[in-house]
DNA sequence: GCGGAAGTACTCGGATACCCACTGTCCGAGTAGGGAGGG
DNA sequence: CCCTCCCTACTCGGACAGTGGGTATCCGAGTACTTCCGC
């Protein structure tokens, strides 16, 4: 029940995007650089993001990613789906219908409430997560952290690309 | 982000031993072979629950496991956490702390705001599950599962424990 | 001086090894019940 | 007939292999800029 290191890379680089316009495709190797993580790692995070349709890639001199959409409309959710798949945290086997004593092999079946809880869980967890946006974690980011310092990280990236 | 089987075995063996008075102990023998599993594998999620004191064991003939505490005691994230592991499913690696532009360096550094939302959802999973105690479980069974079969269950573990 | 074409360097993308943790299995330590023997 | 002792069988517990997914890496395909050559 342990996310992948690639979620936060990829959250960090989603906010990095949504300082530059539309025309600026921000490479791999910048974002790479700048939070001091393997390129080739995760270039195969953002291709993930790339074929869920939440940013657009460029290729040659000048290339690099961008984002598809305004961070209003992209959740969190979106993100992390994207990188770590779709499925719920809790697989029920139905290891239920191993009970020697049940005889109702195969009829109507409900939800086990066991499989029940479980899924409320995690739909809470998603929940949180589809109803924060990309816009939301920007604004806190603007607020929380010094302009000056933004001002800069922005720039770091301008000089090179 | 999944959990394992282990976590479904053992709530199903949770619910299993609350149909028990206190003074009768189901070996794992039996709970592997009514759920259909493997003994073995089962037994190691077991002893968790019993290092995390939510069961108590008996060895030797008419040994087994029984719960350590009353239903409305215990809390489906304590049996999850006692076999899953007690860490967050996000964990930070402070990856903002890799920008070049970062100056301040091991200062106060209040938590970063992806990392925020991602503990926020994290704690929204627990909330569910640590509301929920084992005799909400139950009863919900209870008001879903015939009551023959589930005498049918009972006495099937009893005419061999 | 200007236009076009070839070369170059930079980007992403897919295919390929590595490694740890979940999964699955085995044997040994300890105990409680049952049975046999003696009083 | 009853008590005691020993033995057996059953339980849990920890130690030991196997395998799949996340992790890390490499090389190839494609493109836009740059430069050089010809007009």
């Amino acid at each position: 029940m342990i996310l992948g290191n690639q979620v936060e890379w990829t959250l960090h680089c989603m906010s990095v995007l949504s300082w530059f316009p539309e025309d600026v495709a921000v490479p791999s190797k910048l974002l790479a650089e700048f939070h001091g993580v393997r390129k080739d790692y995760l270039l195969k995070a953002l291709q993930r993001l790339a074929g869920a349709g939440i940013v657009v890639t460029t290729t040659g001199p000048k290339g690099g990613y961008r984002l598809a959409k305004s961070p209003e409309e992209i959740s969190l959710l979106e993100i992390i789906e994207a990188v770590e798949g779709r499925q719920s945290s809790f697989h029920c086997q139905e290891i239920r219908k191993n009970n020697p004593c049940n005889k109702t092999t195969g009829q109507k079946s409900p939800v086990c409430s066991i499989a029940a809880v479980m899924y409320k869980a995690d739909h809470a967890w998603r929940d949180v997560l589809k109803k924060t946006k990309l816009s939301d974690v920007i604004r806190d980011v603007n607020a929380t952290v010094p302009q000056k310092s933004l001002a800069e990280s922005k720039e770091w990236f301008l000089e090179r690309i």
